[in-house]
Parts: structure tokens; C-alpha cells; sequence
DNA sequence: AGGTATTTAGTACTTTAGTATGAGACTGTT
DNA sequence: AACAGTCTCATACTAAAGTACTAAATACCT
């Protein structure tokens, strides 16, 4: 935190010298106007391209459910909350009593997620929705 | 791709003449050179920040694995080659061949990354080591 | 109302996973 | 050389996970 605080006083202090940089190379007519704008617009374009990215490493990497990919592989409503909660590290007790079914439901929502997402495994099939973008993590 | 190449071409379009723009109005005195200078720095800035925003969204979302936490967690090489393994949706049998060794060795190695892991279950195990931020995907 | 899909749940069984413990081989360090 | 740490492997368990059925209750659809 005191990082980005240092990282952006600096910024502001670079971004005023820039200006008044440009100001004084235009009225002492060293620099065409086209220049100067031109590299204002350079260096501007990177300080948003470098900020963007210093927020995005801090932000969660929040992944967007695709919605439609469940809609293909034909999952339904309780089968991929079931996909959820065992991506989530829960076994298949704690899943039924988080959802308040019985044991036995759980293994057979696990079973039919595991046929429709072709794997033979939970873990497989947590990988496995990971890169059809279905969990939101 | 082609909604790609579109928003690119307008994009340099609204910028040459976002030029001409701030070239006329200098050129014709109504406006403050300061006022230009600052417009088209905010505009570009705004522009690297979408370009960079849209890009990382095509990027695979890859992380880097934080590797002082795995040393604060004190999991040795081979534990944490086991426990990628894992977080890929691999077998303790399917580890074992992919590393060459048997699998009593694997199942040692998965329950010491249990315990320092704090896990009781694999899937637990890839949940947390995905919050450390130690796995690379 | 009849058909389809979903959700629930059970039994019985097989297969993985995980624990506990002991122990030999290898590596690097002091 | 002795030690600590790692890696290897084994045996004998217990505990989960997963499969293969069957089946009833609900819900949705036209």
C-alpha cells in the first residue's frame, strides 16, 4: 500500500513536469504542436496502460460464469451447485448437509457431474469446469 | 477477432481527428494550450486503460505462483510437483506413473501436503494452495 | 392430462483416498 | 563421520468417493 501511495505521488510529480515541460518547448517554439501532442499521448497511453495492470494484479482475478457452456454440457441447477460446493474443497457429507439433502443425493449429483463433464474424478472434473470457465474462481 | 480489427479502426480514427481537433482550436485561439494538452492527456489515458482492460481479457488469467509461501509452508519440491499433480485432476495412481514412482510414495507426499496445508481432502488442499496463490493456474 | 426432466433417496458394491507407522537410501551441512 | 531433511516404499488399516442400479415425488411444458 505505501508502494502504490509512493507510485503514484511520483506519477503526479512526472506528470506536471511533462506538462509544463511541453508548455515551455511549444511558447519557446523549439517543438512543432503535432509533436508534443503526439508524445503526450504516447506517454499517457502507457501511464493508463500501466495502471490498468498494476490494479488488475491486486484485484481479484474474478472470472466470469459462462453461462452458456453449462446450458451445453447440460448441467442442471442443483448439479452444478453440487460442482460448486465440491470445487469449494467440501466432501460429499458436508455438501448434503450444507444443501440439507442426504449423502446418498450428493453421490448422485456428483456421479451424473462427472459423466456430463467426462471425468473420472472430482478433482478432474473441478479442472475441468475450471477451463470451460464454469466456476466463478 | 473482426469486432476486434472495428473497434481498433475507429479507435484511430477518433484519434486523428481528436488531433486535427486540438490543432484547429490552438490555431484559432479558443482555447488555452493548457486545456488541450490536459484534454488529450485524460482521453489517452482512458484509452490505454480499455486497451489494456480488453487484452488481459483475452489473456489466459495466468498467475504467478508465489513461491516465499511455499517456503513458509515448508513444502519440500516434490511435495509441491505432487500437489500440482493433484490440482490438475490426477490420481494418486496416475501421479505415481507421471513422476515414476510408486504409489505408497505418492500417498505419502499428499498426506504431508494435507497436513501442512492444513486440508482434509485433496480438493481442500487445491482450494487453499489456490488462495496462497501457489498454484499456476 | 401425459410426457420429460429434475431432485431426492436408497442398497450394495468397487475403487480411491487417506492415516499410521516403520524403514532404507540419498543429499547437503557442520 | 554424524545429522537433518528429503525421497522412497511397504503394510495394514479406515474412510471417503464413485458406480450401478431402482424408484418415488415434483415440476414444468404444451
Amino acid at each position: 500500500m505505501k508502494k502504490t501511495v509512493l507510485i503514484f505521488g511520483m506519477l503526479a510529480l512526472a506528470i506536471l513536469a511533462l506538462l509544463q515541460l511541453s508548455q515551455y518547448s511549444l511558447l519557446s517554439g523549439d517543438l512543432k504542436i503535432e509533436f508534443v501532442i503526439s508524445g503526450i499521448a504516447i506517454v499517457f497511453f502507457v501511464i493508463g496502460v500501466f495502471i490498468q495492470k498494476k490494479f488488475r494484479k491486486e484485484e481479484a482475478p474474478f472470472i466470469e460464469v459462462d453461462q452458456k457452456q453449462i446450458e451445453t454440457i447440460g448441467l442442471s441447477k442443483r448439479e452444478y451447485e453440487v460442482l460448486v460446493e465440491m470445487a469449494s474443497g467440501y466432501s460429499n457429507k458436508e455438501i448434503a448437509d450444507r444443501l440439507f439433502v442426504s449423502e446418498s443425493t450428493i453421490k448422485t449429483h456428483v456421479s451424473s457431474v462427472l459423466l456430463k463433464l467426462n471425468a473420472k474424478r472430482r478433482t478432474q472434473a473441478i479442472q475441468k469446469a475450471k477451463e470451460l470457465q464454469i466456476l466463478p474462481f
